[in-house]
DNA sequence: ACCCTATTATAAATTATTTTTATGTGGACT
DNA sequence: AGTCCACATAAAAATAATTTATAATAGGGT
């Protein structure tokens, strides 16, 4: 069976019209219509039905039940053509969260480059559902991913290798800044500076303040953490990230929490368990876990 | 790109010599070597490469990639065939684990053959490992599932229906007959005679002795739940069991567990995502919904 | 009722692809 | 040096896919 066959038939299923997938492949009208025999005759069912009154095609069970598998089929096809051309060309698609990104890479960038490996990484930033996807649509090989769960997919392979709590930045001169650590509950009455852009921040922050029963005054929302730092350094308002996020400034004072069972920043390394890592790559992990684990 | 080519390769991964291949396949063994060759192009890399001081036949890091992405694209491919096969009879596979084929399925049965839906299906039986590999090889079309955990996977779609607890069964002889409730922690001295083929009552039994820090006292295990009702009849020992296994037996009585956050025997329907299901199926689904979680 | 159009099917010819037959090549083993 | 093993190559043969040309079918318009 001839993969091409399937590829018409796919298209046919989206666009319910033989002469127009036969332009759309640039072939004739007749190609289509072979191929479409061809794989009704190897399943030995019909797969398309001509509705006359309504001019329209119709999908047979049988035909749906083709299409969904030969959309799998193409995809892993695809996947497979990625990911051999970035092996060939020796490439490592790197997807990083902008956090880890912003607060991280540098470090790992100068390890990979004394190693010799810079040039041949590349990274794509992304959100960590965003990169999840593009794990699986093999348009990275490897990414990092923050959660607050343990990752649990089939299809990845998944080695955690940083868990780091939340804390509460305050600037210097608030109240709370002599204090070491608290609890979350004594913050129902502050005002709250948000990192708006990461999906592991918001849920986490939203199960503390469930649990605590109450609704956070959110004065402001910002995509960048340095933005919120300088927000809290003029006592805005206070601000909740991991502490991956520290930063060391002087005007800005981090407080542990000391709730029970807090949320936690899980930061993981992921990749397709389909995927044959090159040594080059496996170079990549482990500089990844030295850097990120130690750190 | 012909699906044969990557058969021919995959083979070739597994056997590592073009000659056998070409024997195993019935060809000549040219068509083996033009085969990689295409590949190869196609993929513009090397996949294998002969070494000829050890005389064997090395796959590349490419090579390696391709296997991996063609043994999937094959299994669909065949798990493609079975389902329309089985569509094209209107047939349905159901997989079903032994404890609910032996004390539902004749309820269910019987509503299926009122509707005339008992002749289309076919059952096979297995325990809930196997029955998810039968699932998601294509082996059949429906099954359901026993767990503890609530079942999270990518590629079925899981529906659970009923959520049982484990109960204590002890002979009207024994001892603690007379009660209706107790913690598991009472049975610390008791004797046991437990399910064997069950990886779900294990599990569930493990985790409450482990949790009570004791050892318990296993004086036998039985594949068949009967055979270990008639051993608590003659009070050989008390067993642990879910309660869809309640058998209404005059000679045994029942005792529920008191203790906080006990493991649940959860039933699940589950099918691929990638299954489309017919009337028929559907029909089935709702006979078993209406069936098993209504009893 | 007739013609026109849109859409798909069919047949034969053409072209492309795959397989076979026959033979070559390189190296290990004796 | 000869032989065998394992795979490669070239040309011929066999298959398969595509195109060209034309037919079929049914709905819509007049």
């Amino acid at each position: 069976m001839n993969i091409k066959d399937l590829d018409y038939f796919h298209q046919l299923t989206l666009q319910k019209n033989f002469s127009q997938v036969a332009e759309y492949f640039g072939v004739t009208q007749p190609t289509i219509t072979l191929a479409i025999q061809r794989l009704e005759a190897e399943f030995a069912t019909k797969l398309v039905q001509r509705d006359r009154v309504h001019n329209q095609l119709l999908i047979t069970d049988t035909g749906r039940q083709l299409a969904v598998h030969a959309t799998s089929i193409l995809r892993e096809l695809q996947i497979t053509h990625q990911e051999i051309d970035r092996l060939t060309q020796q490439r490592t698609i790197l997807g990083l969260p902008p956090i880890i990104e912003n607060f991280y890479f540098p470090k790992v960038a100068a390890r990979l480059q004394a190693l010799g490996e810079l040039e041949n990484l590349q990274t794509i930033a992304g959100g960590s559902v965003h990169l999840r996807h593009a794990l699986r649509d093999g348009q990275c090989d490897i990414a990092l991913l923050g959660s607050i769960e343990p990752l649990s997919y089939q299809q990845l392979a998944v080695n955690e290798f940083d868990h780091r709590p939340f804390s509460i930045f305050v600037s210097r001169q608030h109240p709370l800044a002599n204090r070491k650590r608290l609890y979350f509950s004594e913050l129902r009455h502050e005002r709250f500076i948000l990192f708006n852009s990461s999906f592991v921040h918001n849920t986490a922050f939203n199960k503390l303040t469930r649990r605590n029963h109450f609704r956070p005054d959110v004065v402001y929302r910002a995509n960048d953490t340095h933005i919120i730092m300088n927000l809290v350094a003029e006592n805005v308002g206070i601000t909740f990230l991991t502490t991956i996020v520290d930063q060391h400034r002087d005007d800005v004072v981090r407080l542990e929490l000391m709730d029970d069972e807090q949320p936690q920043f899980i930061t993981s390394i992921a990749y397709r368990t389909n995927h044959v890592l090159t040594a080059a790559q496996r170079q990549v992990l482990t500089v990844l876990r030295q850097t990120l684990g130690s750190a």
